[in-house]
DNA sequence: TGCCTTACGCACTAACCAGTTACTTACCTA
DNA sequence: TAGGTAAGTAACTGGTTAGTGCGTAAGGCA
């Protein structure tokens, strides 16, 4: 039945020939590259895993999506459960290295936490599928996050910036000096990561599309805002 | 293969006979109760869908869970989707039912809003699973609520109260004047809600279990001094 | 030029799962 | 008490999907 693109490739290579000719169907030819084809697979992956979920994505949509046929993602990944846990790898690893390209410490505290906030900020509005993605995985009670050998138990690079731009501020005198760096942290991140990852439910319920510009703008100046203001309370 | 229990339940039923012999399994009898079945399924549900997500819940756990027979769900639900809906009006309900109970006209604003961000604080606690639930919806795009005939887009109860809260400390002078009650409902549930949502990938990168009673208190302390030191700001 | 490793592809299978068919049984009312 | 309706059950089905068996061809190396 589906035997008529076979026997066109089975019919000897004419490459040079019929390089022009294109037949029917598009891949008569394909270079090897085993790097490319497995780093297609990743982050066609990485797309499905965020959008559906572990249980919702499909191996053959991110064959589809990567262009490559499903046989190599059982070569390179070994099975689904291989191929997420290599995904979030990934994905932590990239996003880890964007934070550490931050360089505030000639930044004076006030600006240079300012800076650190809109960071946090603009990086959900960049890749969406990140916050997608850790979703996932605290559905799963981080089952894959702690069976990973790649992703030590470190803190993010933001968790120290965090706490060196803290004692510098209060050593200075304009922010408080009674701050839990690791408590700041997580307030940070989640008054950004809330808003992008319930946008939807929240845009229903307001009833007001959050992830239009202004919305954005005005959501960014309000967490800056309030960070802010919080560190520059004076204690008594 | 499986043919064996096909042909004892093929054999005809000596129901009567044996009654008493309560056979291999165990539920002979069961009184009817609609709304007890149909209550039970919707429960099951929940708590399957919030831990699994939609596509990773299934049908036959579910009705296990309610002890009920799957068929039932189709009686009562239609479908999965139809089920999935209805779980999901059903936590809104109750969790907006359970903020309405809450009185806090007759406290000054900063006690009432102090008592508002535990009361969220804490009803996470309570019930992790609407967390879960949330993501999920928002993992589909909010596509069932928008559906949803049940749950208008009407603003939640918190969002009212915060407004009025933060108006009274304004003109009591104790609150700055300048809040986006909008801005503030967004961060309160965000502050407490992300810690939970994130708990078990929070708790690995931080090495610490952040669901342990001390971890609790330290957050919910951390969450409520930073709304209402916020709030408490002067303006220049 | 021949050989060997490895990237790549097709077509299949076994398991799983939402939904259904066809039936029995409890309860209410005329 | 007859009989109708709705609650309840068991066994099946068709479509989907993760995973595989087996074969082909590309490119490096002798």
């Amino acid at each position: 039945m589906t035997k008529a693109r076979s026997s066109v490739a089975t019919a000897k290579k004419e490459k040079v020939l019929a390089s022009a000719e294109t037949a029917e169907a598009k891949p008569i030819k394909r270079r090897r590259s085993a790097d490319a084809t497995r780093s297609r697979i990743l982050w066609a992956a990485y797309g499905e895993f965020a959008a559906k979920g572990m249980e919702g994505a499909r191996i053959d949509a991110i064959a589809e999506r990567a262009d490559a046929n499903k046989r190599m993602i059982y070569h390179y990944f070994g099975d689904k459960e291989g191929l997420y846990l290599a995904v979030l790898e990934a994905a932590y690893e990239r996003a880890r290295s964007a934070e550490r390209k931050l360089d505030l410490n000639r930044l004076d505290p006030e600006m240079a936490m300012g800076r650190l906030v809109e960071f946090t900020f603009d990086s959900f509005v960049k890749d969406r599928s990140f916050i997608q993605l850790l979703n996932t995985e605290n559905l799963l009670g981080a089952r894959y996050l702690r069976r990973s050998e790649k992703i030590p138990a470190l803190h993010s690079p933001l968790f120290t910036m965090i706490a060196d731009i803290v004692e510098r501020g209060a050593a200075a005198g304009v922010f408080r000096n009674d701050v839990d760096p690791a408590q700041l942290w997580i307030s940070i991140v989640s008054l950004s990561y809330f808003y992008f990852s319930n946008v939807h439910t929240l845009s229903f319920v307001i009833g007001k599309d959050l992830q239009a510009q202004p919305a954005l703008a005005e959501r960014k100046a309000h967490v800056v805002g309030m960070v802010l203001d919080y560190l520059r309370h004076k204690q008594g």
